[in-house]
DNA sequence: GATAGACCTTCCCGTCATGGGAGGGTCAAG
DNA sequence: CTTGACCCTCCCATGACGGGAAGGTCTATC
């Protein structure tokens, strides 16, 4: 299988198969005569593998710490657990932050005649400033807007 | 007031300061003879609302749109209204995702022993590959996510 | 007036996971 | 033997910054 059909296999895309390849994600796949990439079942099971814990927002570095894991028959699940976790409770904390600004703005649109007129409620409160509350910074809790 | 007093003033780093003014999101303040930025109160109000705009979630790209219609005095609110709206869709879409992905880890995290055992649903779930419930396509979900 | 150190300037690189594309080699079918 | 669909590597771009180098400026103290 060179990586065209690996990438149907799996679903990921030759341009991400490549890069994984790149930051030591998945071991090399050996190479053909004419230097083409060549892929069996157990990478294509490995691409899968990455390709699910992306949609359950894992970053690479994480992925690459469950991958090792998988690979590890000897592994405690309670490290996999642990990763999960610690996931979890980042995406619980950033879902909160993302809560908090789509309250505010829900309200302030509510409050918004949304007409032909130049009074806006939602301006004013940007010009106001009106400081979110201060938990865990406001640079990060941007940052995290992203 | 130079640059280092603007921030203080405003809230926002000097690199930030700097970067806006790359981008063009606010007028360059004057220069003094030494080359140096100079700010007065309209710009550290502008930089001001530049700040809570992004902590609630804006891009700089709305938060352009968001300050010529700050700085026009005959806007209609109707298109801060519309912005706001946008942009909170957006917010409520990828709390969605990511709410999604939350509900499905804290079930795998549930099933797991998390001790030494190597048996754990959680690797299991991403061995099996289940496919994402395919509402906006994948990788749109995953990009998301980050 | 000299020197220190706290500022300012521009410029370039790195982030993270990915897409786009150039420039060139390879393979299979017709 | 050509065509077009692949493959390869390498570089650039994204968004919203932060870090840091190399060099100029200001201010306070000696």
């Amino acid at each position: 299988m060179n990586i065209g059909q690996a990438s149907k296999a799996s679903g990921v895309t030759t341009k991400m198969i490549r890069y994984y390849h790149e930051i030591g994600l998945v071991q090399p796949a050996s190479r053909s005569d004419s230097n083409y990439r060549e892929y069996d079942e157990r990478q294509i099971n490995e691409l899968r593998f990455i390709k699910r814990a992306r949609s359950l927002g894992f970053s690479m570095e994480e992925i690459t710490q469950l991958l090792s894991l998988w690979r590890d028959r000897s592994r405690p699940s309670r490290e996999v657990k642990a990763i999960a976790d610690r996931h979890l409770a980042h995406l619980n904390a950033r879902i909160a932050e993302m809560q908090a600004m789509a309250d505010t703005l829900q309200h302030l649109s509510l409050c918004c005649a949304g007409d032909e007129r130049p009074d806006c409620p939602i301006l004013a409160d940007l010009t106001s400033g009106t400081e979110p509350t201060e938990r865990a910074g406001r640079q990060t809790l941007v940052q995290r807007a992203r």
